[in-house]
DNA sequence: CGGGTTGGTTTCGATTCGCGACCAACTAGG
DNA sequence: CCTAGTTGGTCGCGAATCGAAACCAACCCG
């Protein structure tokens, strides 16, 4: 084990914000990317090592964290040795929405116009929009008429 | 100054990916709290210092790396001495869809049906709701029927 | 039996973090 | 004028974390 708590925190802003309890389980340097990966369809810890350069220790750590987070689970491929690979949780796949925010951005700010890949819709093949959307209007709101209220 | 690159990775699978791209200028521990603040209306240093309870010269760090980046901007409030508070950019406002997305599962799955806070639309007052939209078809996409294409 | 593969754990030097002290440029009070 | 307080930092140093490499366990293959 690396360590017992690599991204604990114990700041008063931490608690009761539900940015900050994700961020408790996916804010660290790599854990983002290997759930990214791991939604690539890159499941075993040998392939996720060499495809992120990350050591092996950390990885074995950060992989052990989501499994016990919920976010991974671990299905075993092969008996004796037992070999297990890991996969996407409901929870983990939820995640889905948060890495698709991130690069929708990164592909806005850093692609220069050329987005490195894009997202479809499978039945239409039609480019994927994420939105802030009103229900009640039907229509998306952009971040000057988002209000926050407590409790 | 802390370091030239605490955010700084090489390995392979970290260039041309946009979550990559994005996570190397907000992908640390500390950073995101820090804009969540901002968005809710924390600007100055030493109250994000108070409320976040972080170190002084990571703050004075990540603040400056989020200003190189165009993230925030420096404005200034009071001449002799020069006092800026830390005010979000457009690039900046841009992220409010990722930290959306983050706190969105994180009431799903850690605030046991009371989300800590709710956005709601200034406009009509309802919450807010984040969808992988597909413009063709109108609808919602589930994680199920979302393809990646490359290039 | 020797070598290869997979999925780790251990070790250890290098990097980063975080606390506390210090500092610069003011303002306010006596 | 002197002292204290405020703001927004910087500096130094011990502690925690990271990362590369070595090692290991449990197989399989020839």
């Amino acid at each position: 084990m690396v360590s017992a708590s690599a991204t604990a925190r114990t700041g008063a802003a931490t608690v009761d914000c539900s940015i900050a309890a994700t961020l408790e389980v996916i804010g660290d340097r790599w854990t983002l990317l290997i759930l990214r990966d791991v939604f690539r369809g890159t499941h075993r810890f040998s392939q996720l090592h060499e495809d992120l350069g990350i050591a092996r220790n950390l990885l074995s750590d950060r992989l052990g964290r989501l499994v016990e987070a919920g976010v991974l689970e671990r299905v075993p491929y092969h008996e004796r040795p037992l070999r297990c690979e890991y996969r996407l949780t409901i929870k983990g796949a939820d995640l889905s929405a948060s890495l698709i925010a991130l690069m929708k951005w990164g592909d806005r700010w850093y692609a220069d116009g050329r987005p490195p890949t894009v997202l479809i819709h499978s039945d239409c093949r039609t480019p994927l929009e994420l939105s802030v959307r009103c229900p009640s209007c039907q229509t998306s709101v952009p971040p000057g008429n988002i209000r926050s209220t407590n409790q």
